[in-house]
DNA sequence: CGGTAACCGGACCGCGCGGTCAACTTGCTA
DNA sequence: TAGCAAGTTGACCGCGCGGTCCGGTTACCG
């Protein structure tokens, strides 16, 4: 559907040391670091950069693109496997093993919102809800819980261990298993406001 | 200890006027919002700016000073409440209140780190101590969880609806109360990994 | 009310950014 | 292996940023 012709050898090779050094880059210099950076870190020049992505944003989007797809990827093998309950915990551990060796969270908002992106990330939605159903249905999960809040939810382990730089690597998995008794049906209490609506 | 002179009439009103205007252009634009913009909205030129704050830096650390302070006043207050068990909640409320009014989490990271700042972050985690402290002999909160644990936690609520911009301007009380409820002892599950030292 | 120090404003500076381009190099194919 | 399209490069551009500075203005004090 899209690509007439195969990438020349070099030129593929560029651009996948492109993706890393830009997601290095971006994890260790925050969402300003610099297309020049990028390019010295990959080794190549930095018209380089601009002839496999037009944009800075372009770059940043085919980053996500590459995560969301490998999240939802072990997503959508955990709907099918054998132990339900588990599922979900499962998906939660490994989305924050990936937002624990790079964190790239800043770079959801940065740039204009695009397309392939947002396309990924519904599926990436959809997924996350087919795994909170199964999961309230066993019974893991209080009644009062959607997809949404999952997705709101799973970021935040991660995001509160930044504020503590030299913690220790794990420490993110003490407040996913915080988070994740907050969501257990035992002991809970009714909660002040209603989910919010699926979509944006 | 610093103040030899009180501030001409019309220096302090722009000054006030300034560190309002740069909160709300903060909150509107993020961190990158140009010292210029603050000027324009303050209604003064970009020279008063630097005249009262040497660098944007500083402008940031008085911006996060004032805030810092004012809830930890409040956190003061709720020390020496009748009810120790709502303490606790109601600090949290009202630091969701803040952050929900405008959002500036991100400028903690921004610039380098400045001495008072710190000493007021120090002051509060210090309140915040005192207030788990109590919550915990109370029973309303589960014996493994540390004051740093809730300075951590308390930033989350906010953090997480951020990802809905369209959202009601009130979800994040949901996901403060899902969060407090997995601090609650009833029900509580083993965590995965010991709480973090206190210090940075 | 007059003198003056504190204060204000905005033109100005250097810098580093994202993005462009034309000359050069190189992997592919017939 | 010859030819050429595809790929690479780094000098270059315009822009907007944080920060400076000095001539004009204004609130305060005696």
């Amino acid at each position: 559907m899209s690509s007439p012709r195969p990438l020349r050898a070099d030129a593929a090779r560029n651009r996948e040391s492109l993706l890393v050094a830009a997601a290095d880059e971006f994890a260790e210099r925050g969402p300003d670091a610099s297309v020049a950076d990028i390019a010295r870190r990959a080794g190549v020049g930095k018209g380089t950069v601009f002839r496999h992505f037009a944009t800075k944003d372009d770059l940043i989007a085919a980053i996500l693109l590459d995560r969301m797809n490998a999240l939802n990827a072990f997503g959508e093998r955990l709907v099918d496997a054998p132990d339900p309950a588990a599922g979900l915990w499962e998906f939660l551990v490994a989305a924050g093993e990936q937002r624990q060796q790079r964190d790239l969270s800043f770079l959801q908002d940065a740039g204009e919102p695009n397309a392939e992106v947002t396309a990924a990330r519904t599926r990436m939605f959809r997924t996350i809800d087919t795994l909170v159903d199964r999961a309230r249905q066993h019974g893991v999960v209080r009644a009062d819980i959607t997809g949404t809040d999952i997705v709101l939810l799973m970021c935040a382990p991660n995001y509160v261990t930044s504020y503590l730089p030299g913690a220790s690597p794990d420490l993110w998995r003490r407040y996913l298993g915080i988070i994740f008794d907050g969501l257990r049906p035992d002991g809970a209490h009714p909660l002040p406001q209603p989910p919010p609506s699926s979509g944006t």
